[in-house]
DNA sequence: CCCATAACCTAACGGTGTTCGGTTATGGGG
DNA sequence: CCCCATAACCGAACACCGTTAGGTTATGGG
């Protein structure tokens, strides 16, 4: 076969069929000739397209990021902007989580996470937060959504009752973790969270920059 | 060659050889051959010792994890303990960034993370918190510090400032973040950190377990 | 002292990302 | 309208990867 009458490939069909393939098989399970099949072509013809695997990743990383709510900042005080921002963020990530380590390594020069970014950062200061930290808070925040998605702490353990009896007296129930892992991981971030902002609202008070 | 006078190899000197590969040229730089050459050997003698890349990435993992200090639940209250652990903790991943993703899988049934579990569930249960809150407060803190690792929010931009001028008016100083990198991470941790706490405090008067 | 086993080896298998050069259909410029 | 540069596919290959089979030789316990 040579050049079809009607391409068969695009961007955007294989960034959807990637994003398919890793949510169903595991990050380790994309490969470009597996992702060819999906398509019905060969490895080859997916770099008249995308130069590497890594640039294709860095776009399907961004499609996700592009579903983020940052619009609290605009419409509520800053506390809600990032109560909202964090979910959508977590919700996001926990959709495919997956992808999360390529998503959890940064803003990078991607659009849409640039532009998420720039929200987040202009929102707090509007807010009267110093761009210091503006800045901290929004790392901080990002700490608990990657970390929350990232570990799915709950999944971490072992499922046998054995490999804790008698060893670890402490953890005679973590067996049962893997099963309420969701909604562990769930509890948690929102236990974080409001912990977090909870703590961080008697600072704002001191070091706010007034209008 | 065949079978040496003396051994050359031992799984510790190869989980050392690895972990100094990981260091130096990243986890994807970890190849068994390469691992293999760095101790002056052919990759499969490393399946001598090790059954698959993987177990001994592992044990690797284990090493670094053992340097975690969870004494601060035996000898202070609960706060302080979270703080020395969160902090040891930290310090151990940013010891070794390139590792983190291993580490962060979870404990699974490695031994030294399961000890390290089972200290601070039990210091936290000790100090009266209900085993519910317990279990979400240590995911939480491994959120915080896997999330401070992972990302270095500050290295996921990137340092041409022609990147965000214009486009996106609050990040004009982003730039300058990754020259920064190590100091804004470790403000943005401490920050979260005793922000958490700090939230954590009136709840734990609140759902105390007294004696 | 012998021989099962340990500890190394070479060679190979099937997988990976990527590149080269070939073939053919398309669509814009003369 | 036609031509041809280019786009979009392909086969074959490169250098790497984790892992295994089977070979060779030194060791150390019975």
């Amino acid at each position: 076969m040579a050049r079809p009458k009607t391409p068969i490939l695009s961007r955007g069909a294989i960034r959807a069929a990637a994003l398919a393939l890793i949510d169903r098989e595991g990050l380790e399970g994309l490969s470009m000739r597996k992702l060819a099949e999906e398509l019905d072509v060969r490895a080859a013809s997916l770099y008249s397209h995308y130069r590497t695997k890594e640039e294709l990743l860095g776009e399907v990383a961004d499609d996700v990021v592009s579903g983020i709510d940052v619009s609290g900042f605009e419409k509520e005080d800053w506390r809600a902007g990032i109560t909202t921002w964090a979910r959508s963020y977590r919700a996001a990530l926990a959709a495919h989580p997956n992808l999360v380590p390529v998503i959890a390594a940064g803003p990078g020069r991607r659009e849409e996470a640039l532009r998420r970014a720039d929200a987040v950062h202009g929102g707090l200061v509007r807010a009267g937060w110093p761009p210091r930290y503006a800045t901290m808070i929004g790392a901080s925040t990002k700490y608990l959504v990657v970390g929350a998605a990232t570990q799915s702490f709950a999944r971490g353990f072992d499922a046998d009752v054995r490999v804790y009896r008698d060893r670890y007296p402490n953890l005679s129930q973590a067996h049962r973790l893997p099963d309420h892992a969701a909604e562990i991981d769930e509890a948690s971030f929102e236990l974080a969270l409001s912990a977090f902002l909870d703590g961080l609202t008697p600072l704002f008070g001191r070091v706010r920059v007034r209008a």
